[in-house]
Order: C-alpha cells, then sequence, then structure tokens
DNA sequence: TTCATTCTTGATCAAATGGTCAAGACGCGT
DNA sequence: ACGCGTCTTGACCATTTGATCAAGAATGAA
C-alpha cells in the first residue's frame, strides 16, 4: 500500500468518461421533464448505462440533480462576471445580451433547468443564491450605477435592469415553445439579436 | 320524466362548490409543483376532499389539469386583448405593464402555471398557441405597427416587444423567489413598476 | 500472469401513486 | 317521511420508480 492511507480524489478514466455521460444525459433530461417529472432510467437509457450502473457513480437520484445544477452553475453566470466598469457601458451591455441569447440559442437546456429550479422554489440553490449571486449582482449593479453617475448612460434601476436583461434573454430559451409558434420560421437569430439589444439599450443611450 | 331526454349540463350547488374547490386547490399545487410533481392526494388534502371524491369530478389527473390550465388561460390574456389601436400609445402600454404586474403579484400562481407547461413542452395547450393566441398577437403586433407608421412611437419589432413585456413583467411571479433574495426586503411593487415601465417604454418615445 | 480494485448488472424490494369499485351516506323534490 | 339520484369513501389494485445487493466481469499495476 503505497498510496496514502486516505485517497480523495483519484478519479479514474471510466470515472470521468462515464460522470461526463451521465451529466450530460442529466442536463437533458431534467430540463426537459424537471426534477419529479424525470426518471433515473430515462436518463440510465440516453446515456446507455444500466440504472443500477448509474447509482453506482450518484447514490441517489438527488446526487445527480445537485451535480447537473451546479456544473451549470458557474458557466451559466459567467457573462456577467465580465461586465466591466472601464468599457464602453453600450458596448458592454450589448455584447452581454447577445452572450446571453446565444447561450439560450445554443444551450437552451442549461436555462430551462434554472427555470426549473427557481420556479419550483430553489431549494436546491438556496445557500448560492443568497451568497455567491447576491454579490455578483450587487457587484454589477455598482457597476452600472456608476455608468449613470458618470453620464455615460441614463438613469435607470440597475438591479431590476439585471432582472430585465435576464427574463428578455431566457424568454428565449425557457419559452422556446412558444416563442417558435408565434415567430415567422425564418426569423434568425440575428434579427433576434438585434431586437433585443434595441429594445433594452435604447432607452439607456445618451441623446 | 318532465326534462328533455338528455340533460348535459345541468350542475348541481354541490358540484359547483366542489369543482371550484378543487381547481383552486389545483392551481396551487400544480404551479408550486408541476404537474408530475403533484398528486391527487396533495391536492385533495388541500381542498378538504378524498382523493376518490376528487376523481368523482375529474376522473383522470390529466383533467384536472387541462381543467385549471384552461381556466386560468383567458383571464390571463385578457389584458393584452384591451390593448386599443386608438388611444395614446405610451399610456395604453404603460396601462399594460402595469396591470401585467399586478397580476404577476396578486396571481403568481397563474404565471407559474404557465411557465412550467410551456417549460415541458406545452402539449396541454399546443392547439391554443397556435390557433387563438397567435392570432391574439398578430392583432397586437399590427396595433404597435400602426404607432410606429403614425409616427407615434420610435420603430420596434413588436412581436420581439411583447415577447419582451411577457418575459419581464412574468419574471416577477415566476423567478419570485430569486427576486426576493436578491432585491432589498423593502422595495414596493409601486417602486418596480415604475423601474420596469422606465425600462421597457423609455426607448420607444419620441423625442 | 496475478490479483486486488474497480466496474457492471439481473433480480429484487418497499414506497408512492394513479385509478377502480362497491357499499353506504346524504340531499332534495315530492 | 319517502325514494331516487347524487355524493362520499375505505379498501384495494397495478404500475412506476428510487434504491439495494450479491455475484460476476473488466481493468490495470506489479
Amino acid at each position: 500500500m503505497q498510496k496514502t492511507k486516505a485517497k480523495p480524489a483519484a478519479k479514474t478514466r471510466i470515472q470521468s468518461e462515464n460522470q461526463d455521460l451521465i451529466l450530460k444525459a442529466a442536463l437533458d433530461v431534467f430540463s426537459t421533464y424537471g426534477f419529479r417529472g424525470s426518471t433515473i432510467d430515462q436518463i440510465a437509457i440516453k446515456c446507455g448505462l444500466s440504472k443500477p450502473n448509474l447509482l453506482y457513480y450518484f447514490r441517489r437520484k438527488d446526487d445527480i440533480y445537485a451535480a447537473v445544477l451546479e456544473h451549470t452553475l458557474t458557466q451559466w453566470l459567467a457573462p456577467l462576471r465580465m461586465l466591466d466598469v472601464g468599457n464602453d457601458p453600450i458596448a458592454e451591455l450589448t455584447r452581454y445580451i447577445e452572450v446571453k441569447l446565444d447561450m439560450s440559442f445554443a444551450n437552451p437546456a442549461a436555462s430551462k433547468l434554472f427555470a426549473n429550479e427557481i420556479l419550483h422554489g430553489a431549494s436546491h440553490i438556496e445557500k448560492y443564491l443568497k451568497g455567491p449571486l447576491k454579490e455578483l449582482v450587487e457587484a454589477k449593479a455598482a457597476v452600472i450605477q456608476q455608468w449613470i453617475v458618470d453620464g455615460k448612460i441614463r438613469a435607470v434601476d440597475p438591479t431590476h435592469f439585471i432582472f430585465a436583461i435576464w427574463a428578455v434573454t431566457q424568454h428565449y430559451a425557457d419559452f422556446s415553445v412558444q416563442v417558435e409558434t408565434l415567430l415567422k420560421p425564418s426569423e434568425k437569430p440575428a434579427t433576434i439579436k438585434a431586437a433585443v439589444v434595441e429594445i433594452l439599450l435604447r432607452g439607456l443611450k445618451v441623446t
């Protein structure tokens, strides 16, 4: 026994591969059917593993869900972290909105996963909301506030403006069924991006 | 047998009362836990009836859900129907946004019910989306377009603007847990309404 | 090759849950 | 008070589903 007595995180090749497979499949399934609406069997079938095998890697259904949620959280909030007070406000906010929309188009599952979680009370990410997310939002609201103080954009409630950006951009992922039904099928992402940026930012531009 | 051979809809007093009880309880439960996450027992307990009794009025879980959904649909879309091309655009849109926000604050369950339904594919209201809702949205988009043509508001994509109003206003119901966590608890509905109206409408005003 | 460790799964269990049914309680017009 | 139709429910059933386990298969370091 050459190794140290406790081996906390020595992951096997097979472990990485299979956990990755499971998390990918679980994101699909959970985002489509919600936590209660999803079954371990669905996830197992989707990633080609047997149900007991899946429970070998994650002992409970809840553990899979928590892992997927955590795995997606960082990625989803990343673009907001990049909001930089040093750059031009309109350019910076345009970029943020466009990146969020691109994410909604490219990975609607991630958005739907969060929508489900929040809709059902956010019990799994309560700590995260009250801690890191709250801090991040306060920091970025301060950035917007600074732009206002500097006279670079017109006055607006920074926090509610962030909410508005989230609401509108994630709407195209969470409500994609409705959007696709009500929109002409010819509508291209670029058109949508232009329309959304105009709606959200035109009111901020100084004359 | 004095009555006509077939009696299609002669509702008893008890029937009306209990169906009403059930629909109220079902709205609460379904909007909180989603369709799959809700059990007939939960609804039965919440309205003080036994499970078999509940299934006497609605033979299947799906029937309860469909009834609640239909019962709420009309009410939820009503304010959009009132959008009148003859009135002042900013006043009309301000009223619409404020009514939608009031509904989100007063009856978040209705909003959450729809959010859940759309999020999970909208299979129960597919017909409604493609039919009446699509017609309504097209009609009201035309109203906004007319305002633009008349030079009363600045140019904007009408359909995406309607989406933006829906997204932002319903966000305060669907994501209420998140909103309440990130907002100062002192924030009043009137403050929120003013902020949202400003964010959505300032860009439309002609200079 | 050896063999301890890791990985895989068929069989199985207990609980939850949608739904049924027959028997009885109740409401209400006469 | 009577009697028919409405309403109510305890007991029960079949299926789904999260989770367990023991036994066997694959892996990989020496």
